[in-house]
DNA sequence: TAGGAAATGCAACTGAATTGCATTAGTTTT
DNA sequence: AAAACTAATGCAATTCAGTTGCATTTCCTA
């Protein structure tokens, strides 16, 4: 069976992301952790984090995929992450609104496994 | 003052986007079109389709492109495109789903300026 | 139909993401 | 505590999507 980890790369990132306030792109990252570890390292780290639920990846109006926390997922073991997503086209960040949730009416015969809901437009730190 | 020209290449991508069911990526367009013109070409006519207002771009899932006509931009002079986007994962299809409209409930202080919103998960097509 | 500007093709370039492989470092077992 | 197993990492090379510069072509209109 296949097991996993903790090195001192993976807990760095994961503590970098549960202590943002806004979702990291892997730049944002890198940017971060400096020469802690190799580039290529931190793409891997990522998937293996998303693939063990511990954050979620967000993709961005602008095509960059960011990256954050779950912070529902110890709450809730069949999370989803329908939550909303904004993205401020000012300062260039992107929040999680864990508690907006939206909803629609599909036509029949639509079968939903996942929502991706992202609002962009001007955040109210840059509204100011 | 800055025009825009009616060439064969425009005219064929924007009669593939009309006429298709689904929403296509450039490389969708590209395998379409064969050598009708150069890979470049098909970049730059789709920035100025959009600029134009005549298809609106949607960012998949997956982070693939996909350029999709804006059907009720004829009736909707200050249209917008808050409409949903279904993805498939089987048939790995985007189409507008241009009657259903999401509703949500902001905290004060954020300012909307564009919604993108996909669902994804299996199509009518694909349940049968 | 002639002139000016938009559009195209081509080649080169950029940047993000992936892959293969040798090496390093967690974890488990004895 | 040392050995052994294998996940994780670093590095270099590669792939792929998208962009840019520039010479040439094509469209439009005056």
């Amino acid at each position: 069976m296949k097991s996993t980890r903790n090195t001192t790369a993976k807990s760095a990132i994961q503590l970098l992301l549960q202590q943002s306030s806004v979702a990291l792109s892997h730049k944002d990252i890198q940017n971060e952790v400096g020469k802690l570890c190799n580039r290529v390292t931190i793409y891997r780290i990522l998937d293996r984090l998303v693939e063990e639920g511990e954050i979620h990846k967000i993709i961005n109006t602008d095509g960059v995929i960011k990256y954050a926390p779950c912070n529902q997922c110890e709450s809730h073991p069949n999370h989803n992450h329908d939550h909303v997503h904004f993205s401020c086209v000012k300062c260039d960040t992107v929040t999680c609104l864990d508690n907006v949730q939206p909803s629609y009416n599909l036509p029949p015969d639509y079968k939903v496994q996942e929502v991706n809901f992202t609002l962009s437009g001007i955040c109210p730190n840059c509204i100011k």
